[in-house]
DNA sequence: GTCGCATAAATTGGATCCAATAACAACCTA
DNA sequence: TAGGTTGTTATTGGATCCAATTTATGCGAC
């Protein structure tokens, strides 16, 4: 969304666009994604199309079979309980390498998008603000293949959390910010162990509530 | 390796050859990789060479730099301590997983391969046995998403276990060969939790003995 | 009426050619 | 002589055209 799009070649953009599509839900799991489709209403020949979706199918985004075209993996609830599994186990490694190099800007910063969470909750403005928070407490972490992972393990489960949200409504939201005050608390005490706990139990705790829900898995239409 | 490829795409191939290149050392870190050399050697012309750039960077192989090419990456000894911390955290889940679908046929091909590690102690060979050793660990694990970033983990951080093993020779086998054994043990006895402990603690040491080895990062021209 | 097969349409994969960008070198100027 | 500048070359990015593969459709046989 950012407009630093000197450097964009066309690759890049038509997959930022792609990325675009899938995670705000313009594009649903499942969906089959046609080069000329995509050429056409992108701009561009279908050649940087293909790359643009070997780019994104490298972000766990859409998964490319040969000579049968590209689409949006459809995960079954299984699968989406192992990715909550893989965040449980990479993110507090994450949050670790973070908060060494986390200054009381980058904590002001945190803090300021769970004020925003907290007063205004509407479901599309929450799944960004969420996301945002929690990527804001691993920007002291400077390591790209991490980073890589965690990014690529909230693209693929984006669509799920987005199903539940939109199911349960802010119900649940006095937890979230229960647990996300706890993580910021721990986090302002600079206490590595306390924070990743916070953090697995957080993330675990919404894992079990996804799998509780198996009608998000449903293909809706 | 394997020509068995009637129905073998360029593409994936080209993608094929360029992985084993750089898995055996024949590509080293920090080189770069030009297409028009590429698809002179493997055949072919440029443009299935650059979907195999894609395919291999999605594995951590390469990494792309719009406008300026592919090269192998380079790693600093943080980059490389931070992939085996992954693996820590990643590979006992993966295990986890497997380990109640593994048959004692699994086993049984588990345990002939650390046999083949115990008898011929080449290099080259104990590299890709001690893969292979791991793997048949995960075969259980029927999760695309968590054994694609297992491979990922082993990928990157190939060419430094190769640098390591070449430098220290096989003084250490026997410790490696106590590790497996105890591994093996708890799978037999299908102890999750010892198994993903001993997991744990096979691959922690083996970072620990990385980090103390600086000269493995030094550009060998 | 249903299954199977063959043919046709649609879609992806690959090759060649052209344009844009970056690395490189020589040159000119202070 | 050092530094910046400009032109040249090498390399990557993109567009169009053609081939191969898959998928859809319709016909025929049982």
């Amino acid at each position: 969304m950012s407009e630093a799009s000197t450097e964009s070649a066309a690759s890049s953009r038509i997959a930022q666009a792609l990325r675009d599509d899938i995670l705000n839900g313009s594009i649903s799991p499942g969906q089959r994604l046609r080069q000329e489709d995509i050429a056409e209403r992108l701009g561009g020949s279908r050649l940087p199309v293909r790359e643009a979706l070997r780019i994104v199918a490298a972000e766990g985004l859409v998964q490319i079979e040969p000579n049968k075209g590209a689409r949006v993996p459809l995960l079954d609830p299984g699968e989406v309980e192992t990715l909550y599994r893989m965040r449980e186990r990479l993110e507090p490694l994450a949050l670790s390498e973070s908060m060494a190099n986390l200054s009381s800007a980058d904590l002001a910063e945190i803090s300021d998008i769970q004020r925003r969470i907290e007063q205004g909750v509407d479901v599309t403005e929450f799944l960004i603000l969420d996301r945002e928070f929690h990527m804001a407490t691993y920007t002291g972490c400077s390591d790209e293949h991490l980073m890589l992972s965690v990014v690529r393990l909230w693209n693929s489960t984006q669509h799920y959390r987005r199903a539940f949200m939109s199911l349960t409504g802010s119900g649940r939201a006095q937890i979230v910010n229960a647990e996300h005050r706890l993580l910021m608390e721990a986090l302002e005490r600079r206490d590595t162990e306390d924070a990743e706990l916070y953090l697995l139990g957080h993330i675990r705790r919404t894992r079990k509530e996804l799998v509780r829900r198996p009608e998000i898995f449903s293909t809706g239409s």
